[in-house]
DNA sequence: AAGAGCATTGACAACGTTGACACAAGTAAA
DNA sequence: TTTACTTGTGTCAACGTTGTCAATGCTCTT
C-alpha cells in the first residue's frame, strides 16, 4: 500500500487538492463544512504530509548542532535541550560531531547549508570561539547562534549565549571565603582554555574584594581530568602549608582531588574542602557528593535553539539578542568550615 | 546571491541540465570533454545538489537513532558510530530520544515514516525488546534494526544485533575463578532488565562447569547505579563470610563498590577483587582502573547503521542478516589473586 | 552502402507540495 | 440596482531534482 498523498485525500473528500492543503496548513478561508469533511479523509487515510517536499517549497525546517567535546554528559545535556525545543517548534536536529583541529568543519557545514539539508547552526566552544568560521558561515546564508563562555558577547557577528564564568568562579570563592577557608588552592587552570580563565579570573576578584592575597603557587595547571586531578591534588597536599579548601575547575578534577585526599587519611570536607564546577553527574557519584556549580545545559541549548528557530523563521538575523547566563552555586556536602 | 541550481550549471557549462545530471550521479555515458567542463561549472559556482529535493524524487537518505538510556557514554558511543557509518555513506542521523513507558514512541516514529522524513531505524534496549513497536514499525514500511542482549535473535521479524551477555558474564567470571576466587557476590540483579540476566545466567554457567556452587545470598539486587553500587556492597561486605571478589554488573556498580571496600579500610584489589562491566570512562576514573567487559558501542552501532542502510538502499529487509558481538575481557587493576 | 547497434545528449514529465492568481457567489456600500 | 469588496474554492506553475524516452551521430557489420 502506497503512502497517501494531498491528491488521495482531495480525491476522497470530493475537493480539490489545493483546499486541503489549506486545510492542513490551517489556512483561513475553509468553511467549517468543508474542513470537516478534508479532516476526516486525513484520518480515514491515515495521511501525513511529505516532509521533504514541504521543505524543498519553503525553506530547511533542521538545525545543526556542532561539537567538539570530550564530555558526554555536556553533549547529551545540550542536544537534549535543542531536541526538545525542536519538538515543539516541528523542527529537526541534525548532530554533527567534528574535530575542532580539521579545517574540514567550515566546508562541510557551508556543504549542508548549500543543499539545503539545514538552515540553522548551534555553534559551542572551541569552535563558538572562531571568528572566521563564524563569517564564513555566516556569508553562505547560515543562521548561526555562538554559545560562549564570558561576561559579554565579544562581538556583533551573530547571537551569543554567554555564560558567566567569572561571576560563577567569584561566586564559589565567595562562598569558600566566607565559610572562613584563606588557603584555597586553584585545581585546572589552562590557558587556551576560555572557560578556565574566566573562572580564575572570578577566583582573584574575589579575593581582591574580601581583600585578601592568595598564594600563586596554588594555582595549578592541568587537564580537566580525574587523573589530572589527582596528579594536581597531590602537588598541592605536598606542600609545606596544605591548603584547607580546593577550587577543582570541573567536577572530574574536583572528584580526583577527593580520591587523593582520601588516600592521604584527609577526609572530605572535615580536614579538607573539595569544590567541584558543572554539576555533572560526577557530582553525585562521588562520596561525599560534591558541592559545585551548577551549569544549566539543558536550558542553555533550548534557548539557542529557540533562537536559531525563531533567526531561521523570520529570515533576519537580528530578530534575537544575545543572552547571559549567570550560574549558581549548589551546596552539597564537599565544603564546610576549616578546622581550627 | 541565490544559491546555483542545476540550471545555472547548465547553462554556464553550455549544455542541458540533464547533462548536469548525470554527472553530478557519476552516470555513465558521458563524454569526458562535456564532463570535464561541466565540472569546472560546477566548482566556478560552488553548486552544491539540493538534498531535499533528491530525497523527494528518490527515498529518504536519513535514518532515526532511538534510544532511552540515562547514560549518556552509552548514548554518545552508539550515536557516534551510527554518524560515522553515515558520513560515509552519505546519509544523515536523526536522533530520537524518548520514554519507553510513553505509548507515543511508535506514533511519533511512524509519523517520521509516513512523512519521508527518514526511511530507517535503529532500536536499542528496552525498545528493541518491544515486539509490538516493532511489528508496527515494519507494518509502516520501515527498515528496522534492532540492538538486543542474548545469544540469539528471538525471532525474524528484523535483523539483530545481538551482545552476548551470558558468554561475557560467562568469560568474567571464569577469569575470577581462575584467579582463584571461590566467593564471588553478584552486584546488580535485575529481573527485568535483559543484560543482567544474561549476565547472571554466564556467572552461573561459569560456576557450574568448573563444578563449583556458588552462595544464592551472593547475588544482590540493584539498581545500575554508583549508589545502588555503594549499598550492594555495604550489605555483602557486612556478611559473616565476606566474598573475595566483586562482580558488579556494570562500571559505575563497581566504582560504588570501591569506594564501599575502600571505606571498609579493604584495599582493592589487595584486600577485595571488584570487576565491571562496560568499560566506560568510569573504569579508568576510579582508583585503580577497573578489570571490566568491553562493549564495543561504537562498532555495533556502525554495524547497526550500515544494515539499515544496506536495507533502505535496496529496500529488502531481506539483505542483511542478523549478527552476534561477544565482549572481551580487560583486565585492568581492579582485580588479582586472592590473598590467602 | 545500408542497416544495426551503441554511445551521447536533450526534451519533457514527474515527485508532492505551496504560492499566485482566477473565478464564482455572497454581502455591503453607493 | 449597480459597484466593490469579501469569502470560499479551484487551476496552474513552480520548487530542483531524477526517470523515461526519443533524437542524434558514430562505428561496426555484411
Amino acid at each position: 500500500m502506497k503512502k497517501p498523498t494531498i491528491k488521495d485525500v482531495a480525491k476522497l473528500a470530493g475537493v480539490s487538492f489545493k483546499t486541503v492543503s489549506r486545510v492542513v496548513n490551517q489556512e483561513p478561508n475553509v468553511s467549517e463544512s468543508v474542513k470537516e469533511k478534508v479532516l476526516e479523509s486525513i484520518k480515514q487515510l491515515n495521511y501525513q504530509p511529505n516532509h521533504t517536499a514541504r521543505v524543498m517549497r519553503k525553506a530547511p525546517f533542521s538545525l545543526a548542532f556542532v561539537y567538539d567535546n570530550p564530555n558526554s554528559h555536556y553533549v547529551i545535556e545540550m542536544q537534549n535541550g535543542i531536541i526538545s525545543e525542536c519538538r515543539k517548534k516541528g523542527f529537526e536536529l541534525v548532530i554533527h560531531p567534528t574535530d575542532s583541529h580539521s579545517d574540514e568543519v567550515g566546508n562541510e557545514l557551508a556543504a549542508m547549508i548549500g543543499s539545503n539539508q539545514i538552515g540553522g547552526i548551534i555553534l559551542t566552544p572551541p569552535l563558538s570561539e572562531n571568528k572566521e568560521l563564524v563569517t564564513f558561515l555566516l556569508s553562505r546564508d547560515a543562521k548561526v547562534v555562538r554559545i560562549l563562555s564570558g561576561e559579554q558577547p565579544p562581538d556583533k557577528l551573530a547571537p551569543v549565549l554567554h555564560v558567566d564564568d567569572v561571576d560563577a568562579g567569584f561566586k564559589m570563592t565567595q562562598y569558600l571565603l566566607e565559610l572562613g577557608h584563606r588557603d584555597i588552592a586553584f585545581l585546572g587552570f589552562h590557558a587556551s582554555h576560555e572557560s578556565s580563565l574566566g573562572r580564575v579570573r572570578g577566583f582573584k576578584k574575589a579575593h581582591e574584594l574580601a581583600g585578601l592575597s592568595f598564594d600563586k603557587n596554588f594555582i595549578i595547571d592541568g587537564e580537566f581530568t580525574f587523573e589530572s586531578g589527582m596528579d594536581m591534588a597531590k602537588q598541592v597536599l605536598a606542600m609545606p602549608k596544605r591548603p584547607s579548601a580546593i577550587f577543582a575547575c570541573n567536577d572530574e578534577i574536583a572528584a580526583g582531588a577527593v580520591f587523593m585526599a582520601r588516600l592521604n587519611d584527609l577526609k572530605v570536607p572535615e580536614d579538607i574542602s573539595i569544590i567541584g564546577f558543572e554539576n555533572s553527574p560526577f557530582a553525585t557519584q562521588t562520596w561525599p557528593h560534591l558541592t559545585t556549580i551548577d551549569q544549566p545545559n539543558f536550558d542553555i541549548a533550548a534557548t539557542a535553539a529557540a533562537m536559531v528557530i525563531e533567526m531561521m523563521k523570520s529570515n533576519d538575523v537580528h530578530v534575537v539578542d544575545s543572552k547571559g547566563f549567570s550560574l549558581e552555586v549548589v551546596i552539597r556536602d564537599s565544603a564546610c568550615k576549616p578546622s581550627l
